[in-house]
DNA sequence: CCATGCGCTGAC
DNA sequence: GTCAGCGCATGG
Protein backbone atom coordinates (compact mmCIF):
# COMPACT_ATOMS: atom_id res chain seq x y z
CA UNK A 1 0.00 0.00 0.00
CA UNK A 2 1.40 3.60 -0.45
CA UNK A 3 2.04 5.34 1.91
CA UNK A 4 0.85 8.87 2.54
CA UNK A 5 4.01 10.93 1.30
CA UNK A 6 3.73 8.59 -2.39
CA UNK A 7 0.04 9.42 -2.34
CA UNK A 8 0.96 12.77 -2.13
CA UNK A 9 3.41 13.24 -4.47
CA UNK A 10 1.28 10.72 -7.10
CA UNK A 11 -1.44 13.76 -6.24
CA UNK A 12 1.01 16.33 -7.32
CA UNK A 13 2.60 14.46 -10.32
CA UNK A 14 -0.50 14.67 -11.74
CA UNK A 15 -1.66 18.21 -10.64
CA UNK A 16 1.38 18.71 -12.75
CA UNK A 17 0.64 16.63 -15.48
CA UNK A 18 -2.89 17.90 -15.80
CA UNK A 19 -0.88 21.51 -15.74
CA UNK A 20 1.45 20.32 -18.67
CA UNK A 21 -1.32 19.25 -20.80
CA UNK A 22 -3.24 22.72 -20.61
CA UNK A 23 -0.19 23.92 -22.35
CA UNK A 24 -0.61 21.66 -24.65
CA UNK A 25 2.10 19.53 -23.28
CA UNK A 26 1.57 15.90 -24.52
CA UNK A 27 3.35 13.06 -22.75
CA UNK A 28 6.28 12.06 -25.65
CA UNK A 29 6.79 8.34 -25.90
CA UNK A 30 7.52 6.66 -29.14
CA UNK A 31 5.10 4.17 -29.81
CA UNK A 32 8.02 1.74 -30.77
CA UNK A 33 10.77 0.66 -28.11
CA UNK A 34 14.33 2.25 -28.07
CA UNK A 35 15.28 -1.12 -29.61
CA UNK A 36 13.16 -0.38 -32.28
CA UNK A 37 13.68 2.55 -32.94
CA UNK A 38 17.93 1.88 -33.07
CA UNK A 39 16.61 -1.42 -35.21
CA UNK A 40 15.25 1.46 -37.31
CA UNK A 41 18.03 3.94 -37.35
CA UNK A 42 20.38 1.34 -38.63
CA UNK A 43 17.52 0.40 -41.40
CA UNK A 44 18.06 3.95 -42.06
CA UNK A 45 22.06 4.14 -42.03
CA UNK A 46 21.47 1.43 -44.81
CA UNK A 47 19.28 3.28 -46.99
CA UNK A 48 20.77 6.36 -46.59
CA UNK A 49 24.11 4.75 -47.20
CA UNK A 50 26.10 6.16 -44.17
CA UNK A 51 24.82 6.84 -40.74
CA UNK A 52 25.72 10.49 -39.93
CA UNK A 53 27.45 10.22 -36.98
CA UNK A 54 29.58 13.58 -35.78
CA UNK A 55 32.64 12.82 -36.97
CA UNK A 56 34.74 13.41 -33.82
CA UNK A 57 35.68 16.48 -32.67
CA UNK A 58 36.10 17.89 -36.06
CA UNK A 59 32.67 17.74 -37.34
CA UNK A 60 30.98 21.03 -38.63
CA UNK A 61 28.80 22.57 -37.36
CA UNK A 62 25.34 21.62 -38.19
CA UNK A 63 23.19 24.12 -36.51
CA UNK A 64 22.66 27.35 -38.15
CA UNK A 65 24.15 29.52 -35.49
CA UNK A 66 21.45 31.95 -34.18
CA UNK A 67 18.54 32.37 -35.33
CA UNK A 68 17.20 29.38 -34.88
CA UNK A 69 14.60 30.41 -33.20
CA UNK A 70 14.75 33.63 -34.49
CA UNK A 71 10.76 33.84 -33.73
CA UNK A 72 10.99 33.69 -30.69
CA UNK A 73 10.28 37.19 -29.44
CA UNK A 74 10.73 39.08 -32.58
CA UNK A 75 14.10 40.52 -31.59
CA UNK A 76 16.64 38.50 -33.52
CA UNK A 77 19.93 40.12 -32.55
CA UNK A 78 21.02 38.42 -29.35
CA UNK A 79 23.15 41.82 -28.35
CA UNK A 80 26.18 41.60 -26.20
CA UNK A 81 28.43 39.20 -26.77
CA UNK A 82 30.38 40.57 -29.74
CA UNK A 83 29.19 37.90 -31.53
CA UNK A 84 30.54 36.54 -34.38
CA UNK A 85 34.52 38.39 -34.15
CA UNK A 86 35.26 35.62 -31.56
CA UNK A 87 33.12 33.30 -34.32
CA UNK A 88 33.95 29.49 -33.47
CA UNK A 89 35.99 28.05 -36.04
CA UNK A 90 35.44 24.47 -35.34
CA UNK A 91 38.53 23.35 -33.83
CA UNK A 92 39.91 26.32 -32.84
CA UNK A 93 38.03 28.56 -30.71
CA UNK A 94 39.80 31.99 -29.80
CA UNK A 95 40.88 32.38 -26.27
CA UNK A 96 38.10 34.35 -24.21
CA UNK A 97 38.84 37.55 -23.07
CA UNK A 98 38.76 36.52 -19.62
CA UNK A 99 41.85 34.56 -20.23
CA UNK A 100 41.38 33.55 -16.09
CA UNK A 101 38.73 31.19 -17.56
CA UNK A 102 41.40 28.26 -17.69
CA UNK A 103 39.26 25.01 -17.62
CA UNK A 104 39.67 23.40 -14.41
CA UNK A 105 42.39 21.05 -15.55
CA UNK A 106 44.24 21.55 -12.50
CA UNK A 107 44.38 18.55 -10.77
CA UNK A 108 46.48 18.28 -7.29
CA UNK A 109 49.32 15.74 -7.58
CA UNK A 110 48.47 12.16 -7.15
CA UNK A 111 44.79 12.61 -7.78
CA UNK A 112 44.15 10.91 -11.18
CA UNK A 113 40.73 11.43 -12.85
CA UNK A 114 40.60 8.95 -15.13
CA UNK A 115 36.97 7.68 -15.80
CA UNK A 116 38.83 4.18 -14.99
CA UNK A 117 39.15 5.81 -11.26
CA UNK A 118 35.46 7.27 -11.63
CA UNK A 119 34.31 3.33 -11.90
CA UNK A 120 32.09 4.46 -14.62
CA UNK A 121 33.24 3.26 -17.47
CA UNK A 122 31.66 4.38 -20.62
CA UNK A 123 29.97 1.58 -22.86
CA UNK A 124 29.21 2.54 -25.95
CA UNK A 125 27.18 -0.44 -26.69
CA UNK A 126 24.82 0.19 -23.97
CA UNK A 127 24.63 3.50 -25.15
CA UNK A 128 23.28 2.13 -28.56
CA UNK A 129 21.06 -0.11 -27.16
CA UNK A 130 19.10 2.62 -25.09
CA UNK A 131 18.45 4.57 -28.11
CA UNK A 132 21.17 7.01 -26.81
CA UNK A 133 22.80 9.27 -29.24
CA UNK A 134 26.67 8.47 -29.71
CA UNK A 135 28.44 11.52 -27.95
CA UNK A 136 29.72 13.97 -30.22
CA UNK A 137 31.60 15.95 -27.87
CA UNK A 138 34.38 13.36 -27.46
CA UNK A 139 35.49 12.04 -24.20
CA UNK A 140 38.80 13.30 -23.36
CA UNK A 141 41.11 13.12 -20.43
CA UNK A 142 41.58 16.37 -18.49
CA UNK A 143 44.66 17.73 -19.33
CA UNK A 144 46.84 17.47 -16.31
CA UNK A 145 46.34 13.75 -16.72
CA UNK A 146 49.70 12.85 -16.10
CA UNK A 147 49.42 9.37 -18.79
CA UNK A 148 48.55 11.89 -21.49
CA UNK A 149 51.96 14.26 -21.04
CA UNK A 150 49.63 16.85 -19.69
CA UNK A 151 47.64 19.56 -22.06
CA UNK A 152 47.26 16.88 -24.83
CA UNK A 153 43.94 16.69 -24.05
CA UNK A 154 43.18 20.27 -23.41
CA UNK A 155 40.10 20.63 -24.29
CA UNK A 156 38.47 23.88 -26.26
CA UNK A 157 36.61 26.30 -24.17
CA UNK A 158 33.44 27.62 -25.59
CA UNK A 159 31.80 28.48 -22.37
CA UNK A 160 32.32 32.13 -23.78
CA UNK A 161 29.44 30.98 -25.72
CA UNK A 162 27.14 30.14 -22.84
CA UNK A 163 25.96 33.55 -21.93
CA UNK A 164 23.42 34.43 -24.87
CA UNK A 165 19.73 32.73 -25.09
CA UNK A 166 19.38 29.75 -27.64
CA UNK A 167 21.27 27.58 -28.99
CA UNK A 168 25.18 26.96 -29.03
CA UNK A 169 26.14 26.97 -32.66
CA UNK A 170 28.04 23.73 -33.84
CA UNK A 171 26.31 21.82 -30.58
CA UNK A 172 23.81 19.61 -31.81
CA UNK A 173 20.79 18.77 -30.05
CA UNK A 174 21.69 15.18 -28.37
CA UNK A 175 25.05 15.76 -27.67
CA UNK A 176 26.21 14.82 -24.19
CA UNK A 177 28.88 15.32 -22.28
CA UNK A 178 30.09 12.71 -19.24
CA UNK A 179 30.89 15.82 -17.00
CA UNK A 180 28.97 19.32 -16.18
CA UNK A 181 32.85 20.96 -17.01
CA UNK A 182 32.21 19.67 -20.41
CA UNK A 183 28.92 20.61 -21.05
CA UNK A 184 30.29 23.71 -19.84
CA UNK A 185 32.98 23.95 -21.85
CA UNK A 186 31.00 23.29 -25.01
CA UNK A 187 29.21 26.09 -23.87
CA UNK A 188 25.42 24.63 -23.27
CA UNK A 189 25.29 24.97 -19.66
CA UNK A 190 27.78 27.41 -17.75
CA UNK A 191 27.41 26.08 -13.92
CA UNK A 192 29.37 23.00 -12.58
CA UNK A 193 26.76 23.00 -9.86
CA UNK A 194 23.99 25.05 -10.51
CA UNK A 195 21.02 23.55 -12.02
CA UNK A 196 20.42 27.52 -13.98
CA UNK A 197 21.73 29.63 -15.80
CA UNK A 198 20.87 33.08 -16.47
CA UNK A 199 21.12 37.03 -15.74
CA UNK A 200 18.41 39.47 -14.96
CA UNK A 201 16.69 39.34 -18.33
CA UNK A 202 16.13 35.88 -18.63
CA UNK A 203 17.46 32.38 -18.18
CA UNK A 204 19.97 30.76 -20.43
CA UNK A 205 19.79 27.57 -19.66
CA UNK A 206 18.64 24.38 -16.86
CA UNK A 207 19.88 21.03 -16.29
CA UNK A 208 17.21 18.45 -15.18
CA UNK A 209 19.01 16.70 -12.73
CA UNK A 210 16.35 15.15 -10.49
CA UNK A 211 16.45 16.09 -6.63
CA UNK A 212 12.35 17.32 -6.77
CA UNK A 213 10.39 14.25 -5.86
CA UNK A 214 7.52 16.22 -7.38
CA UNK A 215 9.01 17.01 -10.86
CA UNK A 216 7.32 15.78 -14.22
CA UNK A 217 9.05 15.04 -16.70
CA UNK A 218 6.96 14.57 -20.31
CA UNK A 219 9.49 15.00 -22.63
CA UNK A 220 8.06 17.88 -24.69
CA UNK A 221 7.44 19.63 -21.87
CA UNK A 222 8.12 19.78 -18.04
CA UNK A 223 7.70 20.92 -14.72
CA UNK A 224 10.99 21.93 -13.24
CA UNK A 225 12.05 23.08 -9.51
CA UNK A 226 13.94 26.54 -8.52
CA UNK A 227 16.83 26.35 -6.67
CA UNK A 228 17.62 28.07 -2.98
CA UNK A 229 15.65 27.28 0.23
CA UNK A 230 18.68 24.74 1.30
CA UNK A 231 20.96 25.41 4.03
CA UNK A 232 24.11 24.66 2.84
CA UNK A 233 26.06 25.83 5.82
CA UNK A 234 25.29 22.79 7.99
CA UNK A 235 25.07 23.85 12.08
CA UNK A 236 26.78 26.07 13.73
CA UNK A 237 28.96 23.43 15.81
CA UNK A 238 29.27 21.61 12.69
CA UNK A 239 29.53 23.81 10.02
CA UNK A 240 29.24 21.87 6.40
CA UNK A 241 30.07 23.11 2.72
CA UNK A 242 27.75 21.47 1.12
CA UNK A 243 26.42 21.98 -1.99
CA UNK A 244 23.57 20.50 -1.94
CA UNK A 245 20.90 19.89 1.11
CA UNK A 246 17.10 19.28 2.23
CA UNK A 247 15.00 21.99 2.08
CA UNK A 248 15.46 24.09 4.79
CA UNK A 249 13.22 26.99 3.77
CA UNK A 250 11.11 29.04 1.76
CA UNK A 251 11.79 29.37 -1.97
CA UNK A 252 11.07 32.45 -3.45
CA UNK A 253 11.77 34.98 -6.94
CA UNK A 254 13.91 36.94 -4.75
CA UNK A 255 16.23 34.27 -6.01
CA UNK A 256 18.43 34.99 -8.50
CA UNK A 257 18.05 32.05 -10.81
CA UNK A 258 14.16 31.82 -10.27
CA UNK A 259 13.59 35.47 -10.48
CA UNK A 260 15.87 34.59 -14.31
CA UNK A 261 13.31 31.77 -15.28
CA UNK A 262 10.05 33.84 -14.25
CA UNK A 263 11.51 36.68 -16.37
CA UNK A 264 11.70 34.15 -19.54
CA UNK A 265 8.03 33.77 -19.28
CA UNK A 266 7.71 36.97 -20.54
CA UNK A 267 10.58 37.33 -22.80
CA UNK A 268 9.48 34.00 -24.01
CA UNK A 269 13.24 33.37 -25.22
CA UNK A 270 14.14 29.92 -25.45
CA UNK A 271 15.74 28.00 -22.69
CA UNK A 272 18.86 25.46 -23.32
CA UNK A 273 18.11 22.23 -21.28
CA UNK A 274 20.14 19.47 -20.02
CA UNK A 275 19.01 16.81 -18.84
CA UNK A 276 21.48 14.56 -16.39
CA UNK A 277 21.41 10.49 -15.34
CA UNK A 278 20.29 11.30 -12.29
CA UNK A 279 17.14 12.12 -13.37
CA UNK A 280 14.51 9.89 -12.40
CA UNK A 281 12.44 10.08 -15.85
CA UNK A 282 12.34 8.00 -19.04
CA UNK A 283 14.17 10.98 -21.17
CA UNK A 284 16.87 10.48 -18.76
CA UNK A 285 19.95 9.84 -20.54
CA UNK A 286 21.75 6.92 -19.16
CA UNK A 287 24.89 8.58 -18.05
CA UNK A 288 26.29 12.02 -18.40
CA UNK A 289 24.42 15.22 -19.09
CA UNK A 290 22.29 15.58 -22.59
CA UNK A 291 21.84 18.49 -24.58
CA UNK A 292 18.00 18.34 -25.23
CA UNK A 293 17.47 21.54 -27.04
CA UNK A 294 15.30 24.71 -26.46
CA UNK A 295 12.34 25.19 -24.38
CA UNK A 296 9.97 28.21 -23.28
CA UNK A 297 9.40 28.58 -19.72
CA UNK A 298 5.28 29.30 -20.23
CA UNK A 299 4.47 29.35 -16.91
CA UNK A 300 5.94 30.34 -13.03
CA UNK A 301 4.49 29.92 -9.62
CA UNK A 302 5.04 28.85 -6.09
CA UNK A 303 3.43 26.06 -4.42
CA UNK A 304 4.49 24.02 -1.24
CA UNK A 305 7.40 21.47 -2.15
CA UNK A 306 7.29 17.98 -1.44
CA UNK A 307 8.94 18.81 2.14
CA UNK A 308 8.47 17.80 5.25
CA UNK A 309 7.97 21.03 6.73
CA UNK A 310 5.59 22.33 3.46
CA UNK A 311 8.02 25.04 2.66
CA UNK A 312 7.18 26.75 -0.13
CA UNK A 313 9.10 26.45 -3.78
CA UNK A 314 9.09 27.77 -7.01
CA UNK A 315 8.11 25.71 -9.83
CA UNK A 316 8.08 26.68 -13.95
CA UNK A 317 6.58 24.80 -16.62
CA UNK A 318 8.60 24.67 -19.46
CA UNK A 319 7.26 23.41 -22.89
CA UNK A 320 9.75 22.63 -25.92
CA UNK A 321 10.61 25.24 -28.29
CA UNK A 322 8.46 24.84 -31.86
CA UNK A 323 12.04 24.99 -33.60
CA UNK A 324 13.67 22.59 -31.83
CA UNK A 325 10.80 20.14 -31.28
CA UNK A 326 12.43 16.33 -31.42
CA UNK A 327 9.13 14.71 -31.45
CA UNK A 328 7.37 17.66 -33.85
CA UNK A 329 8.22 15.09 -36.04
CA UNK A 330 6.61 12.34 -37.48
CA UNK A 331 7.76 8.75 -36.17
CA UNK A 332 8.03 8.03 -40.08
CA UNK A 333 10.29 10.94 -40.40
CA UNK A 334 12.26 10.44 -36.97
CA UNK A 335 13.00 7.21 -37.88
CA UNK A 336 13.65 7.38 -41.39
CA UNK A 337 15.29 10.55 -41.84
CA UNK A 338 17.55 11.68 -38.53
CA UNK A 339 16.53 15.06 -39.14
CA UNK A 340 19.97 16.42 -38.68
CA UNK A 341 21.08 18.64 -35.74
CA UNK A 342 17.51 17.49 -34.51
CA UNK A 343 17.13 13.55 -33.40
CA UNK A 344 14.42 12.66 -31.81
CA UNK A 345 14.12 12.94 -28.11
CA UNK A 346 15.69 9.52 -26.52
CA UNK A 347 13.28 7.77 -24.63
CA UNK A 348 14.40 4.65 -21.85
CA UNK A 349 11.94 2.10 -21.93
CA UNK A 350 12.96 0.30 -19.46
CA UNK A 351 11.49 -3.15 -19.50
CA UNK A 352 12.72 -2.96 -23.05
CA UNK A 353 16.23 -3.14 -21.47
CA UNK A 354 15.36 -5.50 -18.92
CA UNK A 355 14.25 -7.99 -21.56
CA UNK A 356 17.28 -6.84 -23.72
CA UNK A 357 19.68 -7.44 -21.03
CA UNK A 358 19.56 -11.08 -22.17
CA UNK A 359 22.96 -11.43 -24.48
CA UNK A 360 20.85 -13.14 -27.05
CA UNK A 361 22.95 -11.65 -29.91
CA UNK A 362 25.51 -8.55 -30.20
CA UNK A 363 23.12 -5.78 -31.58
CA UNK A 364 25.87 -4.46 -34.18
CA UNK A 365 24.60 -1.08 -34.37
CA UNK A 366 24.87 0.84 -37.05
CA UNK A 367 28.53 0.57 -36.91
CA UNK A 368 29.12 4.41 -37.15
CA UNK A 369 32.69 4.89 -37.85
CA UNK A 370 33.93 6.66 -35.19
CA UNK A 371 36.90 5.60 -33.18
CA UNK A 372 35.93 4.90 -29.69
CA UNK A 373 33.73 2.23 -31.67
CA UNK A 374 36.47 0.10 -30.97
CA UNK A 375 34.58 -0.61 -28.26
CA UNK A 376 34.83 -4.47 -27.78
CA UNK A 377 34.00 -4.87 -24.36
CA UNK A 378 30.96 -6.71 -23.88
CA UNK A 379 27.81 -5.12 -21.98
CA UNK A 380 28.95 -5.93 -18.22
CA UNK A 381 25.85 -4.26 -17.10
CA UNK A 382 25.34 -2.20 -14.66
CA UNK A 383 25.29 -2.29 -10.93
C1' DC B 1 34.98 40.47 -0.25
C1' DC B 2 31.08 36.97 0.80
C1' DA B 3 27.48 33.56 -0.28
C1' DT B 4 25.47 30.21 -3.27
C1' DG B 5 25.06 25.94 -6.04
C1' DC B 6 20.27 19.46 -8.76
C1' DG B 7 29.06 17.55 -8.86
C1' DC B 8 32.48 14.73 -8.16
C1' DT B 9 35.52 11.93 -5.87
C1' DG B 10 37.72 8.81 -2.74
C1' DA B 11 36.41 6.34 1.15
C1' DC B 12 33.65 3.00 3.13
C1' DG C 1 25.69 0.59 -3.23
C1' DT C 2 26.16 5.12 0.38
C1' DC C 3 28.50 9.10 2.40
C1' DA C 4 31.14 13.34 3.46
C1' DG C 5 33.17 17.31 1.99
C1' DC C 6 36.02 19.88 -1.38
C1' DG C 7 37.32 23.13 -5.96
C1' DC C 8 35.39 26.16 -8.86
C1' DA C 9 32.44 29.63 -11.28
C1' DT C 10 29.15 32.94 -10.57
C1' DG C 11 26.65 36.82 -8.73
C1' DG C 12 26.01 40.44 -5.32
Amino acid sequence: MPTKYELERSRRIEQNKALLAKLGVEQYKPPKSAAAVAAANKATAGANGKPKAAAGRKRKAQVKPEDDYSDASGDEEEEDEDDDDDDVDDGKVRKPKRKKQKPAVDVPAGVRRSSRNAGRTVDYNKERRGGQPKPVVPIERYAGDAEEGGRGGRKADRSALGKRYGSVPGVEVGSWWKMRMDCRLAGIHLPLVAGISGCADGAYSVALSGGYEDDVDLGDGFVFTGSGGRDLKGTKDKPKNLRTAPQSSDQSFENHFNRALKKSVETRKPVRVVRGYKLGSPYAPVEGYRYDGLYTVEKAWMEKGMNKEGYLVCKFAFKVHADNMPSAHSLADMVLQRLPGQPPLPYRDRDAEKAEAEPTEEKDENATDEEESANEEDASDDA
